[in-house]
DNA sequence: ATATAAATTTAGATTAATCTAAAAATAAAT
DNA sequence: ATTTATTTTTAGATTAATCTAAATTTATAT
């Protein structure tokens, strides 16, 4: 008698345990999402391996956290790992970033068009409104800011889906003499970098024709507006333009 | 010779680590933040002591792990700490009740004006944007909303430097027979409550009179535009009114 | 005033995320 | 094809925040 009671109750507890561990693996923490965007990003959006090493850089961690929470993440279903190759993005993990992506771009956006924040401020602030969960409140924002395509360092922002728009952009290092491009966007978004491009009127838009390049150190000068200035190579490297 | 070395960098350790114990003390916690939220609120404003009991009802967790963590804040220098005696808070842990609680009403107000919210569905979100960490965010925010005084419900936002304007409201279930009164908050902020006042045409700035009071179980009937309708007893004491 | 109940604190464990140091696997170089 | 170097993983510890269960203190009631 009491043997059948004991037996019912103990299946009813293997259900609701069974729920439970369901319902964890469908919480995402905000160090899992972290980790997922970093493989994202280091993986050209979702398309390529990346190494344990590099998002420890990324994330400035050790490797041996790096490896742990893959673990964790390949359990989840949010990426395939293979010991010492590398992980990728699974559909799951590749959605679970692009909604962060376009959070954090969008948020972006906000913060320049709405609070008067300039493009070398916002990175740090996105990074915690990243994290923010509410479909609705995303969608509202997305919004109220027209459906912006881009963020203000001029990368695209992903859709309601996570599709996202490739521009045919290149780095400025790559343009020819004489060869005419607007500035589209920025590799580095440190807010060093930022400040320097104010200091010279690079703004994305710019007009910039590529006046004479120096073999010697891969610097070049470049005309943007109405005047001329000699930019180094790291700048060349650091900016995105569109062929004209 | 390498003793004299070894003691010198003793010594430099020493300050780094102490340096650092600094640094750890400054930091606070979403936890923390929300610990102190909650006996900033629970405390009116942190005018009263609170009990460990009150907190962990509050926090939805047990009493021993208020008991850990108000230790900690003790530490900190958030709150005052008699063991057995419950807690109140500091001057510095007042300050940053109410950065938070001013956090989450602004953004409250920022949800319902521009992102097309109603006020039952703005709570939820707040508690997480209430934790962003940039005081021009937030400052900007208040201009963008300009300088509102109240959020959704009729809770008053602390000001910058985190005074808080008392407005002198009852709740309705006080209210005389006869006399009128204008909405001006809710004590009750769940989802439920308030879309049951959406349903019965109450909103902040609704003009009410009371039209008679029942003994027997505390409901009233009350005037509200050009219609009465009859509310409990329950409904009476989570409704704010300014007499007029 | 003493017994009982309620509230609070301690002791010891657990979980997530991290670390260091050592071991194992892979890649690079002779 | 070995040796060496690099990368990655494992093993074992640590920290913050939590929990249960037991002990202690305070409050309440006879």
């Amino acid at each position: 008698m009491f043997s059948i009671i004991l037996i019912s109750m103990c299946l009813q507890m293997k259900k609701i345990i069974y729920f439970c561990g369901l319902i964890m693996l469908a919480m995402i923490t905000l160090t899992e999402e972290n980790y997922i965007k970093a493989i994202y990003q280091l993986g050209k959006y979702g398309t390529v391996t990346v190494s344990t090493n590099s998002i420890a850089d990324a994330l400035d961690t050790k490797a041996s956290s790096v490896t742990d929470m893959i673990k964790k993440l390949a359990d989840k279903g949010y990426v395939n790992y293979k010991p010492y190759q590398g992980v990728n993005l699974t559909q799951k993990g590749k959605k679970v970033a692009a909604d962060v992506v376009r959070k954090h771009r969008l948020w972006e956006v906000f913060l320049v068009e709405k609070l008067n924040f300039s493009w070398d401020e916002v990175h740090e602030i996105a990074e915690q409104l990243e994290h923010i969960k509410s479909e609705k409140l995303i969608n509202e924002l997305d919004k109220l800011l027209d459906y912006p395509t881009h963020d203000p360092h001029g990368d695209p922002i992903p859709d309601k889906s996570g599709d996202i728009k490739k521009t045919d952009k290149i780095l400025l290092f790559n343009l020819e003499e004489r060869a005419k491009g607007i500035c589209v966007g920025v590799k580095d978004t440190s807010p060093a970098f930022l400040k320097y491009l104010d200091k010279h009127n690079i703004a994305l838009g710019s007009n910039i024709t590529v006046l004479s390049k120096e073999d010697f150190d891969d610097s070049m000068v470049i005309q943007i507006g109405e005047g001329a200035i000699n930019i180094s190579q790291i700048v060349a490297n650091n900016l995105f333009v569109k062929v004209q």
